[in-house]
DNA sequence: ATTCGCTAGCGCCCCCTGCTGGA
DNA sequence: TCCAGCAGGGGGCGCTAGCGAAT
């Protein structure tokens, strides 16, 4: 039937899905399932970076981080490319992100206007149009405005 | 049973560039 | 024409979670 990994790999996977966390930073109180979360958590704290690069003098928390930076800066090694386009990406995630370039798919709503973004630290950046933080400006956003409200976004 | 190594994923921030409207 | 504000596209890193393999 099952081998004694498949069946320690089983139970470890059966624990994903309760909220159990026992092993707790005693820095911050955060708790976390595995005894490596919790390890890598606390170097975040204590600026531990056992992870070194050959080639520069960057430092990581995770090997995986400093995989990632070889690909970025060193090998220039590119897994994830599009079927549209000739663009390639070191990370999934970023290839996710052109995608929405092909497609138009803006699933980042601005709950103050009708804007929407394919990005979301690009909608947080539009969000300062509304608040005015850092910036000054006739507000384009005339759907959702009130006159009342321009006078105080344009400061 | 525990730990290690790796991959996947989300999030944040920054830079560069092009467009647009007002001075 | 110049400049500032804004959005689009993309690079890079921080951190957490899951899982196969090794110990």
């Amino acid at each position: 039937m099952f081998t004694s990994s498949r069946v320690s790999s089983f139970n470890r996977h059966m624990k994903t899905h309760t909220s159990e966390k026992p092993h707790m930073c005693h820095l911050c109180l955060k708790a976390f399932r595995t005894v490596t979360l919790l390890r890598n958590h606390v170097n975040t704290h204590t600026g531990t970076r056992p992870y070194k690069c050959g080639d520069c003098d960057m430092a990581f928390v995770t090997s995986g981080e400093l995989v990632r930076h070889r690909r970025y800066r060193h090998t220039h090694e590119k897994p994830f490319s599009c079927s549209l386009c000739k663009y390639a990406s070191v990370e999934a995630s970023k290839l996710k992100r052109h995608i929405r370039s092909h497609t138009g798919e803006r699933p980042f709503q601005c709950r103050l206007c009708s804007y929407a973004s394919k990005d979301s630290y690009k909608l947080k950046r539009h969000m300062r149009t509304h608040s005015g933080e850092g910036l000054l400006t006739t507000v384009s956003c005339a759907a959702c405005w009130s006159s009342e409200a321009l006078s105080v976004g344009s400061g």
